[in-house]
DNA sequence: CTTGTATTTAACTGATAGGTTATTTAACTT
DNA sequence: AAGTTAAATAACCTATCAGTTAAATACAAG
């Protein structure tokens, strides 16, 4: 559950399409697989990744495997980086103050 | 300024402890690569793939570079997340109440 | 203009990531 | 029990990553 592993796995497109996915509800793997155009073992492997990650968690019913998010990681992700959100905003803020201060020099 | 190259460059547990160091105030590459045991075309390597990720600024001052934390990629890698705050301060508000309605058994 | 210093770039190396196809496992169906 | 289906695992390939040492660049100071 380390920030490594969060990151990493956060850092691939075809992971955080699958994230946006079961934000909307759980899914089984074939649904999860069915839009991308990679084999089954590809998404088997991005889901490994994810589950490392403590992103999403998998369960068996049946002859198939639900997965949903999993809130504890996606909360030490932005945990993370809210640790340096008082600076960044501030820092924003400042910017567009300055901007909005200084004239236009066309 | 992707997301994957923001998350990329997050998963690097170097490039995370640059990022903080750079927080307490800008710093020249000397001083943030000071206290790494790691050579100086490594570390110069780690800002490379922070300046492109739009997490930190490099800018020239005579003979050395200084460094500071851009807002913008920053604020970029936390909105992503955000977008999801939502949903897993929810669910794990949900949980929380689970687990408290939920007698022990022992 | 030579020397020193800060930093980047180049070239190389071993490890990791993301993809593939082939095989295995486990549950359901008949 | 035999066959089908859902998904994981194994083995392999290529590209990228994080590190190294050596060389290049660019400014500063004698």
């Amino acid at each position: 559950m380390s920030l490594d592993t969060a990151y990493a796995a956060l850092a691939d497109p075809t992971r955080r399409a699958i994230l946006a996915r079961l934000a909307l509800g759980e899914a089984t793997v074939g649904e999860i697989a069915e839009p991308f155009p990679i084999s089954g073992p590809a998404i088997s492997r991005h889901l490994k990744v994810l589950e490392e990650a403590r992103l999403i968690a998998r369960t068996r019913r049946g002859q198939q495997f639900v997965c949903s998010l999993n809130p504890q990681g996606l909360k030490t992700a932005q945990e993370w980086l809210d640790h340096y959100r008082a600076f960044w905003s501030g820092a924003l803020d400042r910017l567009d103050v300055h901007l909005k201060k200084t004239p236009e020099k066309k």
